[in-house]
DNA sequence: GAGTGGTCTAGACCACCTT
DNA sequence: AGGTGGTCTAGACCACTCA
């Protein structure tokens, strides 16, 4: 390809390549790669735009652009809650509360079998991976499994604060995955351009005698992970 | 918002949702709807990218844009080959070989931990699902477990021919997954512009014996599939 | 308040697909 | 040959961040 926008991308990603920008590091500004390399403001930001779906770089709302952080190892065959599994992999993991209600959930009333007038604990977080928001998630309890769950400090681990107050533990996931883009308030909780693209994973997690323990909606930043596992052939 | 675009955006993805338009409907052209909708040519792209990157629709270069097929439900842990998975649900896996060679890899010395000169089979091949292709693969096999592989016909499940014809089967599957972007030869064989939103899943396979199977990498188009499992906690 | 990205316009020409 | 998307220009103004 002979594109103007592709030359800057190429030139952009062989500047991240080497390290002469590392993560974190912000990219010069449109108006400065404009003159810069003397195409229209538009063809520049052709060029961000597929850096950006490739998952190199990312945008804070009326910011900037910044180079993406190192992404961690997403091994759903070994995930263990969000904050053993970042930490195992050498990173902060972070976990800040937004909200908790007691309150009726719509979508919530097929997956738990109840009716729609049911009351459930919805609780949202933040996620952080070291100091850099990554995911939100709202987590819908069924007040039976765990009453009083929302007095409770929710900034740690849930499956701790499950198994340890109230004996519940998760024996089996549920987990369907699927390309979205992050809108409203996920982009702002996660300080991104809303329509930036993402990843929504829906969790079911059950206790031994499948029960539900948890119904949990994820919106991960696309370039905040990548997914690997090992598995044995059946 | 009120933006333009994203009014459109609500438009299209309202007409799709309500069937109005099905999978592999080609939707109106940019310049009708240009006009429809009284906005700029580029602002009505800026609906169409996000409906891309939402995976609602693709485009088929400079033929036009069209609404995505169903996805195929991907689960990793009963990952039995393509031909298998796909006809397991109700979909018709088609395979069609692009090229069969044998030569030198510089990528795969490091994982078959062989010299550089080693050269391996190298296969090439698209994949389709009810007819529309869906990702592109390149499998490299050591000659060592499979002489005279290229002979036969690999326009079906390879890991059949390779359990049948050199009692060869898999153990053990090592994968990787990462957002990519599809470019020149991908984007080329699945028809779609290069740049278009992608996965690529990088695999290795071994035998009950340690012995490296297949390394193969696979280009997807991003739409067609999410992924979805069901896994008991260790 | 200066600078940034976000949105939008109104053109132009090109490369390629389709018929 | 006509239609499509792909690329590119050169502006403008807005909403928001940041110092």
């Amino acid at each position: 390809m002979t594109n103007h926008y592709m030359a800057l991308r190429d030139s952009l990603a062989r500047r991240i390549a080497v390290k002469e920008m590392v993560p974190g590091t912000k990219l010069p500004s449109e108006r400065i790669l404009h003159s810069e390399y003397d195409m229209a403001r538009g063809t520049v930001r052709e060029a961000l735009f597929q850096l950006e779906a490739e998952g190199l770089i990312y945008r804070r709302d009326r910011s900037g652009w910044y180079v993406s952080q190192t992404p961690i190892i997403y091994d759903p065959t070994r995930w263990a809650g969000f904050m053993t599994y970042v930490a195992e992999q050498g990173r902060v993991p972070t976990t800040k509360t937004l909200s908790k209600t007691t309150e009726t959930v719509p979508d919530a009333a097929g997956v738990f079998d109840s009716s729609p007038d049911q009351s459930f604990h919805v609780i949202r977080r933040r996620r952080a991976i070291d100091g850099h928001p990554v995911l939100i998630e709202r987590i819908v309890v069924h007040p039976d499994i765990a009453p009083g769950l929302l007095a409770h400090d929710l900034d740690q681990s849930l499956t701790q604060v499950l198994k340890t107050d109230y004996g519940v533990s998760v024996a089996r996931n549920q987990v369907t995955m699927r390309p979205c883009s992050l809108v409203r308030d996920e982009a702002a909780a996660l300080g991104v351009k809303p329509g930036t693209p993402g990843f929504m994973v829906e969790r079911t997690s059950f206790s031994a005698d499948g029960k539900i323990v948890e119904y949990d909606h994820e919106y991960w930043r696309r370039d905040a992970f990548v997914i690997s596992f090992d598995l044995s052939v059946v």
